[in-house]
DNA sequence: ACCCCAAAAATAATCGATTAGCGTTCCGGC
DNA sequence: GCCGGAACGCTAATCGATTATTTTTGGGGT
């Protein structure tokens, strides 16, 4: 019983020597990269039984798997209750977003502050290899996402600590998930594109770092208000729905619902 | 099959709702107890097997305890290599000390500026029951560190980040593993009474931001090199012990050890 | 009609047996 | 003696059956 790699979608910024050897880790990062990237629906009921018949493995191993997801805060559950994909909220957006205005620019400022020559050329690469994605249309989904989100870290890596870089991952995580849930989310790439390049000459080439923080506070904020804007937008145009407490029964999505097993 | 909840030794700062019902949170539970209050070395490897027979539960319980335990990185794990109480380092705790005074200033700066009086309430609360428990010697073990933890949050809770009190929970509890580690702890006590006096009165009757994160920074870090210290001395104690790779087979310490079950 | 309780159905949790994988040891070739 | 690889033992991973718990359903009773 061997598992094709293949099979399994790419998963951005994961644990780091993370190779997927065992059934449960493969659900694992299937239904990670799922939630994540908004192929599962907030809120969504996730039944071990019906999860493992998808995938055709067994209920301890998708067990363990929602087991993991829940520690990490994106499924939620309770004793004899089941799991449940984590709800989102404006308000949670806006902390989330403020949260990592706040600590982002911290780490940035130390980055710049400490960082040699090995980071400015991470951080170069990584830039290149985000602009060149933002040109070529054809980058596909993850692919692009991926390397925004290396972009990102790659500026703030030379901070020097490790456990603010792991809370940072978390909630650029968290947020890449509002992101992803956003269809409307590469209409605003526009101006997004251009920040960056700001972003990357504040830092990297000035080192000024209070210019820097300034644009990367800015591109926070602009990117969840279009969030936000869009999420209304959209609210609004679904007026007639009644506020249905009890949602339909709903099914993994593609990617998550593709069997696991060559067999 | 019920689980007595006696049995179970008292956790701080638990999860809100988490109230124990199954027996893998129960596992879970004590387990992270363990870890977290210094009663499993770091580096412990954890066999499911047993454990399991430890606490007289079948496999897939501890499984899935142990899962989110690693999630959680209090424990480590590869796929097929089992699980092993992470490691501690003397970078780890500097990192954590750095961050943690980072963040609570923080969120200590928002508190002091939006806490409203039921804000004072709690931290007054929480600050003559720390008092109190340090003046009754007796009070015993992990009721102590659950009223220091107490005043700590009170403090931050009312920065209205969810995101961020999440994280500083975290950072909290990693930081005191390394506190219930080391044996000399309570030598350092005598003033970092003294100091928490001060950083209430600068923080709720002074309204003073700037001097109570000047305090609590410094409380922070005055701990940590207490405990550097008091661990360095300790490793020159013991000059003669080669640094041996593979540690001897470690059992559970009697609170974790201890049977789960009336049967 | 509404509410409360009991039985039934659904599904979550637990179990121990089974299978697979890693690490080590032991053997033979160099 | 040293290296490489097959065989073994230990433990991790997986499985599906079994047990416990919650939720739903279906009747009374008010």
């Amino acid at each position: 019983m061997k598992i094709d790699p293949t099979e399994l979608p790419q998963l951005p910024m994961q644990t780091v020597g993370g190779s997927t050897k065992s059934l449960t880790s493969a659900v694992y990062h299937i239904l990670r990269g799922s939630i994540l990237y908004g192929h599962l629906e907030p809120e969504t009921k996730l039944t071990v039984s019906h999860v493992a018949t998808q995938f055709r493995v067994s209920l301890s191993a998708v067990r363990e798997a929602l087991a993991r997801l829940a520690t990490e805060g994106l499924l939620v559950t309770a004793d004899h209750r089941g799991f449940r994909v984590a709800a989102v909220s404006k308000e949670d957006l806006l902390d989330l977003t403020q949260t990592r205005i706040d600590l982002e620019t911290l780490a940035l400022r130390r980055a710049i502050e400490k960082g040699d020559k090995s980071w400015e050329d991470r951080v170069r690469e990584a830039f290149e290899a985000l602009q060149s994605a933002e040109r070529t249309a054809r980058s596909l989904g993850q692919r692009r996402y991926m390397v925004h989100a290396e972009f990102h870290m790659a500026l703030v890596e030379a901070c020097g600590s490790p456990w603010l870089l792991r809370t940072l991952t978390m909630l650029f995580e968290r947020a890449e998930r509002y992101r992803l849930l956003s269809v409307t989310y590469s209409k605003i790439r526009g101006e997004v594109e251009h920040e960056h390049e700001e972003l990357y000459k504040a830092a990297v080439l000035e080192r000024d770092a209070d210019k820097a923080c300034e644009i990367l506070a800015k591109h926070t904020r602009l990117t969840t208000e279009a969030l936000l804007e869009a999420s209304e937008r959209r609210a609004a145009g679904r007026t007639a729905k009644p506020p249905s407490v009890r949602k339909p029964p709903q099914r993994l999505a593609k990617t998550a619902a593709r069997s696991l097993r060559t067999r």
